[in-house]
DNA sequence: TTCGTTGCAAACATTTTGCAGTTTC
DNA sequence: GAAACTGCAAAATGTTTGCAACGAA
């Protein structure tokens, strides 16, 4: 039995929070946002909409930073670059997408392979006009 | 001050146990190896060892996967695949690691990157042959 | 003797879950 | 009215930390 999604006001704030910012949140981002708009919001609720969200591709999730997961609600494919100063999580769109590595690893090491993640790893504009790191 | 790292048995264990193995293993899986030839080991004393690798360089982190870390005592770049039947992380020694593409992106971002992490997700050949996913 | 290292257990942080009440259809 | 959804709080999980004892130099 395939249970069927009955519509929920909560859920689509959480999906249109995700959507609307740039941030790749955190699930407590997303709490603390809504929290002001829906005062009985519960943190549990955000973290079991995302949960579903990931797993029928609406969220993707970019990985955890600092211990906590941090999700995107473009799903199209696309290059990350994460900040080891502040944390942040910034698009790349300088880069083309290769799908084409995807079957080329795939008749290499005899797997599926179903998507990949091209993240990378540094300090971003912001932290390295403040400091030097 | 610096601080001086003095010898201890027990890190020279956690590092070989973690170079090693090609499982990419995680902190409670070197715990549990360690445990029987050393029945006092604390999984404390894992958890800061492995700290101290990845400070300065011995080890590296691979991600989380399901909700822990991966580590490789591989150092020089290279992409992994993660396989999401079984959690296997397994190495993708059939691609080139291209290191001007991080070049391209501190470029096009204004940002500086340190280095860039390619991860391959899908099934495995083993999970492949168990049942159709 | 000094100071880095460890075991232990408590503390922490994030995420998951059980249950009773609420909302959607 | 049935089934999905939610708030709440407790539990589960992985990791960190404080402290007194231990070990290396």
């Amino acid at each position: 039995m395939e249970r069927v999604e009955k519509y929920s006001r909560k859920r689509e704030a959480i999906l249109n929070a995700i959507r609307s910012t740039a941030t790749h949140p955190t699930a407590d981002w997303v709490y603390q946002k809504l929290k002001k708009e829906y005062p009985d919001l519960s943190l549990g609720t955000v973290y079991r909409n995302i949960s579903r969200f990931k797993e029928d591709g609406r969220v993707v999730s970019v990985g955890v930073v600092g211990g906590q997961e941090r999700l995107d609600g473009v799903t199209e494919p696309h290059a990350h670059f994460i900040c080891r100063g502040c944390g942040a999580v910034l698009d790349v769109p300088t880069l083309p997408h290769d799908l084409a590595i995807d079957c080329e690893v795939e008749r290499g090491c005899a797997v599926k392979v179903d998507y990949h993640h091209l993240t990378f790893y540094g300090v971003c504009e912001h932290c390295l006009k403040k400091q030097h790191i």
